[in-house]
DNA sequence: CAAAAAAATGCGCTCAAGCGCATATGCGCA
DNA sequence: TGCGCATATGCGCTTGAGCGCATTTTTTTG
């Protein structure tokens, strides 16, 4: 029951923050702006394919938005993901990103 | 760098969550309790086999530790979680869990 | 229209995740 | 010691994720 539910999504946007270049662009693209592929490419060190595919994973677990601006595919975190699903994006971006503690002991 | 740091473990513990019948398994197990395979085998609808490995990828994620008690394996929530992991692990299971609103509705 | 920049996509490859089946291992009990 | 229950593991298979390469699509600019 409940198959096309709730858990799906879940599962979509666990196996989507569960690669790390993925995770590398949510980490870029949660501060709220807008980021072309070519900018996440160049800082995640990711081919242009590549990081083109991760981003319509992304896309498709309703993690972040894309809107056309000339040329550019402007990406950016999808204002409309449910509580509880940013709620999982933002404990994993939190604990990359949250505390360099364990490294700059 | 930081190879093998903070970035590593969180990815284990994404991978380990992407899957529906270990999340299933983090579910049951999250409570504090203890569970023996046989429990999570039959809830979980799964075979021995198959519940045994993926209770050993939990397990190298960190997520669980396991005590042997008789014949039986008594799987249960790792104590010694760092918390950032844990809140991760949090929001996963309240997000699946949290709510039968769409499903009850 | 031609050319160039940015991004998406078709194609084929590789590799590892997940599985079932069978077997091994650990443990209690007769 | 021998049997039975609970769990782990070796093995081989299948499937899908991720990748590079080349090509196409979209848009701007000369």
């Amino acid at each position: 029951m409940r198959k096309g539910g709730i858990d799906m999504d879940v599962n979509l946007v666990l196996a989507a923050l569960a690669e790390p270049t993925r995770l590398g662009a949510i980490r870029i693209v949660w501060d709220g702006g807008e980021h072309c592929v070519c900018e996440l490419m160049e800082r995640l060190q990711a081919t242009q394919s590549r990081m083109s595919r991760h981003m319509g994973v992304l896309k498709a677990a309703g993690l972040v938005t894309d809107r056309r601006d000339a040329q550019w595919v402007r990406y950016r975190r999808n204002p409309d993901l449910p509580e509880e699903l940013a709620a999982i994006v933002d404990a994993a971006v939190a604990a990359v990103d949250g505390r360099p503690r364990k490294a700059a002991a």
